[in-house]
DNA sequence: CAGTATCCGTATCGATACTG
DNA sequence: CAGTATCGATACGGATACTG
């Protein structure tokens, strides 16, 4: 934590949460273990479906999220995926970093 | 570091690491313990002055670096603030997910 | 429910040239 | 050295309406 250490290529993180919305979407994935699209619309204020698809479609592509279909059920979940869930870490960092200096 | 602890609001540091650039920088800052404009300029490839001093004065604006002038050298250098250095964490845990997974 | 299609404004960024 | 000025491209995202 001194601020002397190493910090080397943080790029693939930066591709990912440098989206914007993103950031807030993961926090919803992280506390609710799947997530279905229209209940984001709900709890993200502003976002507008469009964009909220290309978000999923981006995460989804970078194997952050997989989708989960259910086609008899016509609806379907996202979860997140090892990949995904290991950005914990710095979704908490972030967190505790922005109440702090709120 | 489990999936379902409470993430919360996460947008003054998404305001700031969201910007393009502004990872790369503060890497620089976080080993070096203060960076001069030039410097920058030939660490970081292709990034322009114009854009570089547009995320300095961002970044002086929130309070992450301080501008220390030195009229009389005609130079100056730029380190983080307090404020600045507690973002390390999360630089860290970017750079650690971005190496796994690169 | 879970998106897609279309259209369009603007913010962002790059390139380049120039200055105190 | 440390920037600013100008200009222009485009990527990004918002609004809205529509669809399988």
């Amino acid at each position: 934590m001194t601020a002397t250490e190493t910090i080397g290529c943080v790029k693939a993180a930066t591709k990912i949460l440098g989206d914007k919305w993103t950031p807030q979407l993961l926090r919803f994935f992280v506390n609710e273990e799947s997530v279905r699209f229209c209940q984001i619309q709900d709890l993200v204020e502003g976002i507008n479906p469009r964009t909220l698809s290309a978000r999923l479609d981006a995460l989804e592509a970078e194997g952050i999220i997989e989708k989960v279909t259910a086609p008899e059920k016509s609806r379907c979940e996202y979860r997140l995926t090892k990949k995904g869930k290991e950005l914990t870490p710095i979704l908490r960092d972030m967190q505790n970093w922005s109440e702090q200096y709120a």
